[in-house]
DNA sequence: TTGTTAGTGTGTCAAATGACACAGTTTTTT
DNA sequence: AAAAAACTGTGTCATTTGACACACTAACAA
């Protein structure tokens, strides 16, 4: 699975590509588990294989606010501290039971400067992630809340499915009330 | 001005600063003139000296929606397009009579594979404005539009001054109204 | 200079939203 | 099995917001 997820960013060569997945390793963590515990530094890059991961923080009025909820087939770290060594206040967790891959820093260091190939595979799968997410924000900021659940109904329907509807109010931008009115909307229709 | 900014991503020796510069062209533009037509390719990167440029898309019911407004001593492109030379149906204009430097694609190119030195410091660039975006956006949604507003009128006194409020308004995610009212509460207060 | 356009300030009103309250259901813990 | 906790569905109501309308000012072009 993590192969496959692999290769869609390009060609690399066996060697190279069994040295990079050498250095991947599986984990598990069972539902309400935390990932990242608040002021942790994050010391790794997770692929998901199964499951949902709740990545939130909190604002100055004490209220929780969710950042994002990967899904199996995706990446998730906090960049700025995964690169930088800096502890994040945001946090991590566990929706469901959730099986993944673990990339060290120290591992991901090594595998970037292995060779060229690898470096240069490295570098352009950060620029596609971090690309993809400017483009996902621009959309976003364009979309209404109504908008924005039909989108992730069509494109992410699993997780809709399975993650608690205050946790998709909250990553859509508004109450669970609101949804609920969009949902008794849309299944009037 | 440019100079100073690359300069604070890192150390750089002097041919290769030179390299690098001597790729970088200055342009001006009027007040009103767009920098991007729609569906055009972005080929290149702007590095805004003075002046405020307008980064803007039209949603499905035709409403503009403002993506981002870039003041002196910000880069600026359409990552996407930019890398993947794909068009964009994004706009960029100026607000006011703008001056700033460009630096094509195909001299990004030439530079970034002139040696490891450079490639490697403009690969951390990109890791770093694309990082800070992303930064950005979460705090984003962690703020409610009036603290949006006191964070910009803090961050970037000149934004605020300079550019139309219904501009600043749409940057912000809500009506010219609705700002009009924070701003008269915040002058009462 | 005059006419035109762009931008600002403000009021009204209908619609959307968040906060709260509570009941019913499912899941987890003891 | 019983109790507790988490989640879902729904109604009410005060507040906020966006849309519209209009007056006023500043910038710009003929």
């Amino acid at each position: 699975m993590l192969y496959e997820y692999f290769r869609s960013f390009g060609a690399l060569s066996k060697p190279n590509m069994d040295f990079l997945l050498g250095h991947c390793k599986e984990r598990e963590i069972s539902k309400g588990t935390k990932l990242i515990e608040p002021n942790q530094k994050v010391d790794s890059v997770y692929f998901l294989e199964e499951g949902f991961l709740h990545y939130y923080a909190y604002n100055e009025h004490g209220e929780r606010i969710t950042l994002n909820v990967v899904g199996p087939n995706h990446c998730w770290t906090v960049m700025d501290s995964f690169i930088n060594e800096l502890p994040t206040s945001d946090e991590c967790a566990a929706i469901n039971h959730v099986s993944f891959c673990e990339l060290k820093r120290t591992d991901y260091l090594t595998i970037k400067a292995k060779n060229k190939e690898l470096g240069d595979f490295i570098q352009t799968i950060v620029e596609q992630i971090l690309s993809a997410k400017v483009i996902e924000a621009n959309k976003k900021s364009s979309m209404s809340i109504e908008q924005r659940y039909l989108d992730l109904l069509y494109t992410k329907p699993k997780m809709v499915q399975e993650v608690p509807v205050h946790i998709i109010a909250s990553l859509l931008g508004t109450s669970r009330e609101t949804l609920h009115r969009i949902r008794r909307k849309l299944t009037a229709a």
